[in-house]
DNA sequence: CTTAATTTGTGAATGAATTCACAAAGCCTC
DNA sequence: GAGGCTTTGTGAATTCATTCACAAATTAAG
């Protein structure tokens, strides 16, 4: 399959949410173009990224809202259950446990993993936190599919490097950190320091 | 001034943030050679992202630590402080009032607004947590910079309305939503919801 | 001082992403 | 069922971003 930029999967994403708005409205069609101003784009934006994928739409009429719907989850792999452990229970750590955004997508949280005394055996919002000790015998007996790493940025590499070599293959990065991995491991990260930065550019540098 | 691509404004960010690492190290001088490999780009990106501004460095030996540091940060905006107020006293919020990469880089958090009475009037790492209801007199009193929302989506157009109509010409978003604001404002989203689709999408579209 | 070794800065070349623009297809009205 | 209206799907054109490649500048060594 051809390669499928970043930039267009994370507006499928948006595509997804703005549908199932329109679902829980009970709207049944929409156009390209009514798309493409809710996601801030173009309707021929809209119409190239959903063609790498097939065609779905008729023409005259737009797209069917529950097939779209549909679709949209199938290419984005959310019509099943991802696992997922959180490594890190701060309070960023904490905060996603408690995220709804999570379940709703179906990506269940198996466990939160820390090293500090006063946290390991308690829960977060019914989530055990264990040990970090326990991490590859936990990761053995019941493989998740992503790690989320809210750990200090000193510790972040270490650490993604024991995620790598327990066979996990995705991980979200919360440290302001560029993490070196093998190729067959998908990284995202989230800089919240580098989005104040590009907010700090933008209110220097305006005309 | 010609205009700066975002993804170049992002890595401006990630040298400055190599260099001060070189910076505590006591080295006085990095190639765009260096920089790029802790980067994960090349050394004709690093040159060329660098060139937009200026010549900083001495062909031959490369650039000095401390000045390209100097000039980075002067580029981005961060030889000043800029007031912050945090939208939405959840636990995101909260997350974020203790997140010590603020500080360190000159964001000063002024307040912290929420609707609910059980928060109101508390207190968040010293950072005083108001009634939503005097957001437009406080800004008006002590304008800030940026406005950092943590709000539910459904809430957030409506909240940014307002920071937009108090002046506010920044705005950090973590609410999954996709925001319409005026041309003169800047918002960077900050979607953790479009990460992780992003990641399931790689799970399942690999060879 | 001369030569070899580095490393920058930058036009030119390439590659990637977005936008244009229009034929083809389907709906709707009469 | 003919004609007008709408909207898709997609090559071609364009714009934007990255990479190449090399002259110019500087250091270092003999």
């Amino acid at each position: 399959m051809k390669r499928i930029a970043d930039s267009t999967v994370r507006r499928l994403s948006a595509y997804l949410r703005f549908l199932e708005d329109f679902e829980g409205r009970g709207l049944s069609t929409i156009s390209s173009d009514e798309l493409a101003r809710r996601g801030g784009t173009t309707s021929a934006q809209v119409r190239k990224d959903l063609s790498f994928f097939g065609s779905f739409g008729k023409r005259g009429l737009g797209y069917s809202v529950p097939e779209l719907a549909g679709r949209l989850r199938e290419i984005l792999g959310l019509g099943r259950q991802w696992k997922v452990i959180i490594i890190g229970a701060g309070k960023i750590g904490a905060a996603l446990v408690a995220y709804r955004g999570f379940r709703q997508r179906g990506f269940h949280i198996l466990a939160a993993y820390d090293s500090s005394p006063e946290k390991v055996g308690k829960q977060l919002e019914g989530v055990p936190v264990r040990d970090i000790s326990h991490l590859e015998k936990d990761v053995h007996k019941e493989p998740p599919d992503i790690a989320v790493l809210t750990v200090p940025s000193e510790n972040a590499q270490a650490v993604v490097d024991r995620v790598v070599r327990a066979g996990i293959k995705a991980v979200l990065n919360f440290a302001p950190t560029q993490l070196q991995v093998p190729a067959d491991v998908t990284v995202k990260t989230v800089n919240m320091a580098m989005e104040l930065e590009g907010l700090s550019f933008a209110l220097t540098n305006r005309d």
